[in-house]
DNA sequence: CATATTTTGTGACATAGATCATCGTTTCCC
DNA sequence: GGGAAACGATGATCTATGTCACAAAATATG
């Protein structure tokens, strides 16, 4: 199960693991597995786990007066799920987390993280790495707020097709934006062309 | 001038600076003066620099088909600028960056953060929190993007107060994903109430 | 200090997208 | 394997926001 993270890590930096290192990260990482519409984490909570999706794919999102969901992000294999803000400030989250289908996660402490894995290099340049990434994607979220939804709507067909293939359409509109009629009305004048 | 770059450095690590290290960084931190409307960073560029704001207002903007800006970004004092996906990863950048009031800058190259400014453990420590804040700043924005015109900026208002003094209203209102008119009409009818 | 430019306000109208309602189709699960 | 829930398509409206046009303030600049 670890297995997958490692290939993770080393795919995500430059500097090998020693094998007391391979052994500090298979203690940290908690597996826990949970089913679908499990939550994650609940509005109001503090985040005390980040998690690394070895299977399955989950979904975070915030609802609003009325009750509705809007979905901020959509993570499957091999991605992080947290509530950034939460786990970094330890303040009471404004979002739920749960997953979408059943799932196998690695669980990691803010603690864990400080005390012990942030010793190990190659964890530090994953880290940042990571850290970048995430900057890159936001810088680029934010960049599409002046679109059209069609074209976010390309945009997210180009950058993340897997998306389409796993979750329903009416959380696609939702990450989008926008409503499901109005996603759906939007794929049939797409497809007529 | 480097003075306010130090302050910068103190309050954003624990760990304090040695003379060596200051030395390093006056010199990595080129000084430049730009004048209102002059260009940082044009569309197609590489961002050779990033640079922190002394003194002055900046803004990052793309341009769409129609010649329509949308500004992503504006920045005043003690914040940095850059286009990081371009400054990170060597790609040209989709973006303008110029000044909005005359400003003052220290600028710096990748090449020098990596190999300088990156010994040095104040340093990194500020960086990751840059990091940490930008990627909590960038989930927020993400978040509100399925908000009103109105509840965005009623959350502006609360979040960056000085924007309101720095930026006439069309930058505000093209921050915000709407029109300079729609704007207008969003704070006579706020401030009716 | 006078004129040019930028900024802001407001009316009339246009439109993308939301809302509400209905109805097949698929998939879930007991 | 059959009923319930979830999903997706589509029509009829409604509404927030965009577009265009013009004018009044405010601000910059020679």
């Amino acid at each position: 199960m670890h297995e997958t993270l490692l290939s993770y890590i080393r795919e995500h930096s430059a500097t090998p693991l020693t094998d007391t290192e391979i052994e500090v990260i298979k203690a940290v990482f908690v597996p826990r597995q949970i089913k679908k519409r499990q939550f994650f984490l609940k509005e109001g909570e503090v985040c005390k786990y980040s998690a690394f999706i070895v299977k399955g794919a989950m979904r975070q999102y915030r609802v609003d007066d009325k009750g509705v969901e809007h979905i901020l992000r959509l993570s499957i294999e091999n991605w992080w799920v947290s509530d950034r803000e939460s786990y970094i400030m330890l303040t009471p989250s404004r979002y739920y987390i749960d997953a979408w289908e059943d799932c196998e996660l690695l669980t990691l402490t803010r603690a864990d993280f400080l005390d012990k894995l942030s010793l190990i290099p190659a964890i530090n340049e994953m880290a940042k790495k990571m850290d970048e990434n995430f900057a890159i994607a936001a810088q680029r979220r934010v960049s599409s707020i002046s679109l059209s939804a069609e074209e976010r709507y390309a945009e997210l067909v180009q950058t993340y097709p897997e998306f389409l293939q796993r979750f329903p359409q009416h959380l696609i509109a939702s990450y989008l934006g926008i409503t499901r009629e109005t996603l759906s009305r939007l794929r049939s004048h797409a497809a007529r062309k």
